[in-house]
DNA sequence: ACGGTATTGTTGGCGCACCCAACATATGGG
DNA sequence: CCCATATGTTGGGTGCGCCAACAATACCGT
């Protein structure tokens, strides 16, 4: 596994005329966070020159990072300007080790989902077992496009340098060096992260929170609250990448003792008064809106106090532009969003309430495979600078 | 005043060949944080080359930003290499309203304070009277230098685009626009922010956070608890430069209510323990530093305990590598280090735990005006790589 | 005193990324 | 069929940084 450059401030671009971040990679991500464009689009918005952009779309084709297609046949005057969209040949592997199974992916640089394996196991995998199954897969997973490396979304701490599973308490595991151990059974660079760390990236690429530059972002799942920062357009991953732990922030509604949020705001619970065994985040979501229930109802509201506590605190000190709720938080926040809103509202500060919006999460079951695979594309794309290539 | 430009991740360096962070900018700002250094080691360090860093230089001498001594005079083998500074004609207003008093000060691009009014008032200035206050010293800050801009830095919610104070309670201020009217009064471009925001600022460049990237900073003075975050080697604003305010955050040691962190964490309450009207911050840590007193020492470890409830939820949430506690805080802290850092170390998850170093600020009184001038001075820096000039 | 070695500033030539202007190409409309 | 409009393409210019060679200044040994 490569380590990450730490790319202190002082340091320096040694030794390259070139700055680390050129148009090639302005134009590339313009593509890959926007979907595809036209060439002339692409002129507009970037404010270069034409003959640039033609420039550097001609690399980026050469390089095989992007493709042009047939100018859009909706007939305008002026010449046709052809369409620049992802290459679906430039693809990442996204491994998401869960409680009951490994999820491993294939994904591309446009963000689609090409292929799933879903490998289940009926128990927490070890690592060794994940790495097996991904290597099992690895051959399924073979098809018209080259893995530019692999993406690792882990429901825990994770190093970020290394991939290094510090802990991962639902999947019972401790210092379980992950990342190397992919990274060798695979060959291929691997990219790791907390699972909604990988969350936050891939709403904030294609889901509720792409226009902000200023995020936070709470997920509910089945292992625990996990959560993911965006400032200044880039992931919060901290010292050594275990940033967003805030699931375990204390919170004490009026009068009670003070408990994890986690404690407080339970998808067990949840379950349990809704008459569920086990339910995916659908089934969830679909009881949450429809059943009536005097106890569920009280709960749900005493949930999203708890919720308000906790978020009104990160809001006070990050004072972002917007809250997204995933997972069922999100089913909450739906179920009784004034509740929520007139929480914060009563107990955040105003100035920074005025500023934020809160929503529910807008991308699906594919989230984290999405966010784990543009760990990779981060790296692509950053490196769409070099001259190498 | 003029407006951030809000920076977009997929806006583009319109118009212009040059990014927007050239090699200028990198080494104006080696020599701003890191002081005065030879030709040679700027080459060193930058990696870039002999004849570049001297071009470099000369362009950076000829806009008037540095200045070149004579070569250190410690004989050594090879031709000598002159030294480069920042220049003591750049300088930069900064401005700090407090309950009390309004001081002004000129600060130069060095770092260096070289002239300093404070404005007694004796009662809480209106925004009306700080700027008279302002206008008053203007004639007296003239000297051998040029004032770049204007740096703000208030105890309360300031609105980063305009210097719009939103609210700053022990100024009982709410909605005056002192940026604005200070930029009319001036004539000088103001940058503003929140106190706490510019302290870290000033820690992070000349302090206990030089070599830290992630920095989490609490600020413990006599208008209550504020704090800083530095992500990335950046400060964080927030959406709109209202974040950093946990001292509001709700914190409940065990089996007590819980109450706002300010409200556990209070200055007052160890003056009146030390039997101190009022005091200065150098006072209050030499009292804290040497008293002796049972009933005194069980409030410290209190507060010391709530202190690390706080810190605890944002070492999690950020895992930042240095928590740094300035003012009061720092001094409680000193004065039972081991108490904090076994409460930390304790309920903190123990990855973020071990990647962290918690440590007293290392600047005195000054700190607050170099942080002021230092959103002059980004700003200056940032510039640095445009063409004209 | 003098030449040798080491380090660094300086100069001229080169490459790369971008800009601009002019021209070529492709469309819709009279 | 020609014109207006919009856009790709080509050739030349500029700015910034690299490199190599040379000039300047120090210490050192004889």
């Amino acid at each position: 596994m490569t380590t990450v450059p730490s790319d202190l401030l002082t340091a320096s671009r040694a030794g390259t005329a070139r700055p680390s971040t050129t148009n090639l990679t302005l134009l590339l991500e313009r593509v890959h966070r926007g979907g595809p464009a036209s060439r002339a689009q692409l002129t507009r918005e970037s404010g270069l020159n034409r003959s640039t952009v033609g420039a550097l779309v001609t690399e980026l084709v050469r390089r095989g990072l992007v493709v042009e297609d047939d100018p859009d046949p909706t007939r305008q005057v002026g010449r046709p300007s052809p369409i620049v969209r992802c290459s679906p040949e430039v693809a990442a592997l996204a491994v998401v080790p869960e409680t009951d199974a490994v999820t491993v992916a294939v994904v591309d640089l446009a963000g689609a989902v090409r292929r799933r394996f879903r490998c289940e196991t009926g128990h927490p995998p070890s690592a060794a077992e994940a790495v097996e199954l991904v290597r099992g897969v690895l051959d399924a997973a073979a098809g018209p496009w080259q893995l530019a490396g692999l993406g690792l979304a882990v429901p825990g701490l994770v190093r970020a340098t290394d991939g290094l599973v510090r802990w991962a308490p639902h999947l019972e595991w401790r210092d379980e060096p992950l990342g190397t151990m992919l990274g060798e059974a695979t060959g291929l660079e691997v990219l790791a992260a907390n699972d909604a760390n990988a969350g936050v990236l891939a709403e904030h690429l294609f889901g509720a929170a792409q226009d902000a530059t200023q995020v936070l972002y709470l997920n509910g799942g089945p292992s625990g609250i996990g959560g993911g920062i965006i400032i200044n357009g880039e992931l919060v991953m901290g010292a050594e990448g275990y940033a967003g732990e805030f699931g375990h922030t204390q919170v004490a509604p009026p009068g009670a003792e003070p408990k994890e949020l986690e404690a407080w705001v339970s998808r067990q619970r949840l379950l349990d008064l809704l008459g569920l065994e086990s339910a995916s985040d659908d089934v969830l979501t679909d009881a949450l809106h429809h059943v009536e229930d005097e106890a569920l109802q009280a709960e749900v509201l005493r949930q999203l106090d708890a919720l308000a506590l906790g978020v009104r605190d990160m809001v006070n000190a990050l004072n972002p532009q917007r809250v997204v709720l995933g997972g069922f938080l999100g089913s909450l926040f739906e179920r009784a969003p004034e509740h929520l809103l007139q929480a914060l509202r009563a107990q955040a500060l105003r100035p920074s309430w005025e500023s934020v919006s809160v929503v529910r999460a807008a991308l699906g079951s594919d989230l984290l495979l999405v966010g784990a695979a543009e760990l990779v594309f981060q790296r692509v794309i950053e490196r769409a600078s070099l001259t190498a290539a």
